[in-house]
DNA sequence: GCCTAGCCGATTTTT
DNA sequence: TCGGCTAGGC
């Protein structure tokens, strides 16, 4: 086989680094792959050419991923180029479901009984809170919120309670900490259940406890790659090390300067210990960026430069040099949402794709100025993160039901709806029902039963527990003669829940009745009611209207590993971004953290990335004066442009040209001289509702200083639109013009800074001049 | 057992 | 400023 060298054309396309790190398949190697370098397209390739040259059967790869969507991506693009053959990979996953999958296959070996649930973070927080309260502490001192994070801080760090060092232990409710976290493990045990931390614990306790399923697993897997490698936490490096330890044939691929997850327990250590971990590692560096133009690539690379400790990369491009990133000052907030709404307007009346726009914030509660912006202007939008589907209370509490319906002992699911939809069993019922079941060891649901058959109860409530326990033995029988889907139907109505959000009147109820039926569609594929509640608590996120063409909005987190012709960056001010918290508590690393932020943040634009500030933002409801972010100055000079806000006020700071040395780019040259009652501000102010009341506003109340200094931007609107019309075109008519997308073409009209380009392959479009660059 | 007024806290998020 | 959670009244 290797002689004949057949043709394989998922090889061609390459470059040469890219070609090394697919075909170095033997010993350890880390791929360090920075922004848009095409780390995606080694990995796939990678495995593709594991599979075609026949080294391994699909079954024999292991391949981890953070996210399911990544997940899913990866093995969407391995089909376009093996085919069915990624079928057969059922080792191509999430840590966590790679995690449940051996945990499933062993886990009498670790003291668990086979269909153990998946407690998520709810269940965990409600199982928290009963110990603290059988402990007797004040959870609100002491919130389960707050324990359930710190024992998952330490799972992240692969640490078991007997691990956890007692001062560390100490740090909650005064020292019970170690305690609680032991007691929680019983719990869970006791439940026969795990949370997520668990699933790759549990996992390292087995492969160290029983060295020959250990073993079965260095023979099965010949091939071990990881992706985002930046993003392990110490508990997923070492599950990960003990299965490399096997063939050693493990690629990880990532990149430090991307590491943004630290806060939640990733260990860029990781990623920067690899060579010493792995004795003998090659290590590849990914450099030649595809997905920006030059100015964006060099104002991101000068930034992350700032960073100490990196193992360093140079990034480079052989595309156009393009716009440069240009930084806009605004003056508070709205205007800033404005500004950023009305250049939207002018990108889409150009004929740009809303979808490839993208407002990236570092915290959600920016997003707000921006939705309200866009409805008022009826501009289409997409929110993406926020809570996912899973996570809606409709659909916990359905599952809920159907968790109670396919496994009686599941108590935590079984507590969850017992009072929903509101059926008069409460607090004090609840009780005595656990009281029962401790005392006599029985699941909750059939000492609810027991409790019916006896006078403890009052009549009415007796009546109406009995009714619910016996509701489930009847669906119970129907699971076994109905197709689960209808018998999800069937449950939800005869329940009342789907009735309760029938009968709410408020404006989200529609929506989660729609939810509930996407919950039963969704089950359609699975087989029974078992695989479909298994795979659940793992995999489960709708991706829905991804199609539509609209303005995605999203947290700089969650644009990570995506790309958009135009990036927004709003936000960048001291305390917001770097945000005050990260340094307060993490310190430098915190900055340095902060800093990497900045630079996926510019990294996801292709042709076009907009950084604003804002001098003035409401933060908890009070105004506040703000700085421009530090990370505003670390942006080399020659790839920025500074502007002012168009068609408002400005940030309020001196004109940017004259920079003496030490001093920021954004220094404010003239001291806070005037309050937001000067008559400037007032006429402004409406002249910028139109409604000519010197009254509106709301801000003079509070007399707060502004930073409108002399040498700012003239104070009038109708100045600064005049200016913002623009130049002329610096293009001319029948000019050879290049567009990074549309490649080569002829200008054919002009307005303004629009052209219209009759381009060689893409035929006639309408662009702004900004992507234009000559020939 | 349910309803509601007041209090507290307010980055980032996957599984 | 705003929303989520708890305690206390009915």
């Amino acid at each position: 086989m290797a002689g004949g060298a057949p043709a394989r054309p998922y090889l061609s396309g390459l470059n040469p680094e890219q070609r090394d790190a697919v075909e170095s398949l033997e010993g350890p190697l880390l791929v360090l792959a920075g922004a848009g370098t095409g780390k995606t397209r080694v990995l796939t390739t990678r495995i593709a050419h594991i599979l075609s040259t026949g080294r391994a059967y699909p079954s024999q790869i292991l391949a981890v991923t953070f996210t399911n969507k990544a997940a899913r991506e990866m093995k969407e693009r391995i089909h376009s180029m093996v085919g069915d053959a990624v079928e057969g990979m059922p080792w191509l996953g999430t840590f966590h479901s790679i995690g449940v999958r051996i945990l499933r296959r062993h886990c009498e070996l670790v003291g668990l009984k086979s269909g153990f649930t998946i407690l998520d973070t709810d269940d965990q927080i409600r199982l928290l809170k009963q110990l603290l309260a059988a402990e007797n502490i004040d959870e609100k001192r002491w919130p389960a919120r707050l324990l359930a994070a710190t024992i998952d801080g330490w799972k992240n760090r692969g640490l078991s309670p007997d691990l956890v060092q007692p001062g560390e232990g100490a740090t909650f409710a005064n020292g019970r900490g170690q305690m609680l976290y032991a007691a929680y493990q019983a719990r869970l045990k006791a439940l026969n259940a795990v949370d997520f931390g668990d699933l790759l614990l549990e996992g390292i306790r087995l492969f160290r406890e029983a060295p020959d399923v250990l073993a079965d697993y260095h023979r099965r897997f010949k091939y071990l790659l990881v992706d985002e490698y930046q993003d392990t936490n110490v508990a997923q490096y070492l599950w990960l090390r003990l299965l490399a330890q096997g063939s050693r044939n493990v690629c990880c691929v990532g990149d430090d300067d991307q590491s943004i997850y630290g806060w939640r327990g990733a260990e860029v250590d990781n990623i920067l210990r690899f060579e010493s971990d792995f004795p003998g590692a090659k290590v590849i560096r990914l450099e030649r960026n595809y997905r920006s133009t030059g100015h964006i690539l060099a104002a991101a690379s000068h930034l992350i430069a700032h960073n100490a400790g990196r193992l360093g990369k140079t990034l480079f491009s052989e595309g156009v040099e393009g716009e440069k990133v240009r930084v806009t000052g605004a003056w508070d907030s709205g205007e800033e949402a404005r500004a950023v709404g009305e250049e939207i307007e002018t990108l889409q009346r150009a004929g740009h794709a809303l979808s490839q726009i993208a407002i990236l914030v570092r915290a959600s509660f920016q997003m707000r100025e921006f939705e309200d912006r866009f409805v008022t202007l009826g501009m289409p939008y997409r929110v993406i993160g926020g809570p996912r589907f899973y996570e809606r209370a409709e659909i916990r509490d359905a599952l809920a039901y159907l968790r109670c319906v396919q496994s009686a002992s599941d108590d935590l699911a079984f507590e969850r709806i017992v009072n929903v939809p509101k059926r008069g069993i409460g607090d004090a019922t609840l009780k005595q029902i656990h009281d029962l079941a401790r005392a006599a060891a029985l699941p909750l649901q059939e000492a609810a039963r027991t409790l019916t058959e006896s006078e403890e109860l009052k009549p009415k409530v007796r009546a109406t527990l009995r009714g619910l326990v016996q509701s489930f033995d009847r669906w119970r029988v129907q699971a076994r003669q109905v197709p689960h889907t209808e018998l999800a139907e069937v449950v939800l109505d005869e329940s009342g829940y789907t009735e309760m959000w029938q009968k709410d009147r408020s404006a989200e109820a529609t929506g989660r009745l729609e939810n509930l039926k996407e919950l039963v569609r969704s089950m359609e594929p699975f087989e029974n009611l078992q695989g479909f509640l298994e795979h659940i608590s793992l995999v489960m996120d709708a991706d829905k209207g991804a199609g539509e063409d609209a303005v995605q909005v999203m947290t700089l987190h969650s644009a990570k590993g995506l790309e958009f012709d135009t990036v927004y960056l709003p936000g960048w001010e001291e305390g917001l971004f770097p945000h005050q918290r990260a340094l307060d508590e993490q310190g430098k690393a915190g900055l340095e953290e902060e800093r990497r932020l900045a630079y996926v943040g510019l990294t996801r634009a292709r042709l076009s990335a907009r950084v604003y500030f804002a001098s003035n933002r409401r933060i908890h409801g009070l105004w506040n004066s703000t700085l421009p972010s530090r990370f505003l100055d670390e942006l080399p000079d020659p790839h920025v442009q500074v502007e002012e806000s168009k068609g408002g006020f400005g940030w309020g700071g001196s004109s940017y040209g004259a920079r003496t040395s030490g001093e920021s780019r954004f220094d404010r040259t003239t001291p806070f001289a005037s309050t937001y009652d000067t008559p400037g501000w007032q006429r402004a102010q409406a002249a910028r509702t139109g409604s000519g009341n010197s009254s509106s506003g709301g801000f003079s109340e509070r007399g707060r200083p502004f930073g409108r200094g002399a040498g700012g931007a003239p104070v009038i609107e109708g100045t600064l639109l005049a200016a913002s019309t623009g130049p002329k075109s610096a293009f001319a008519m029948g000019e050879r013009v290049f567009h990074l997308k549309f490649g080569y073409g002829q200008v054919t009209d002009i307005d303004g800074n629009k052209l219209t380009v009759l381009f060689d392959k893409a035929g006639e479009k309408r662009v702004l001049e900004s992507f234009l660059e000559k020939v």
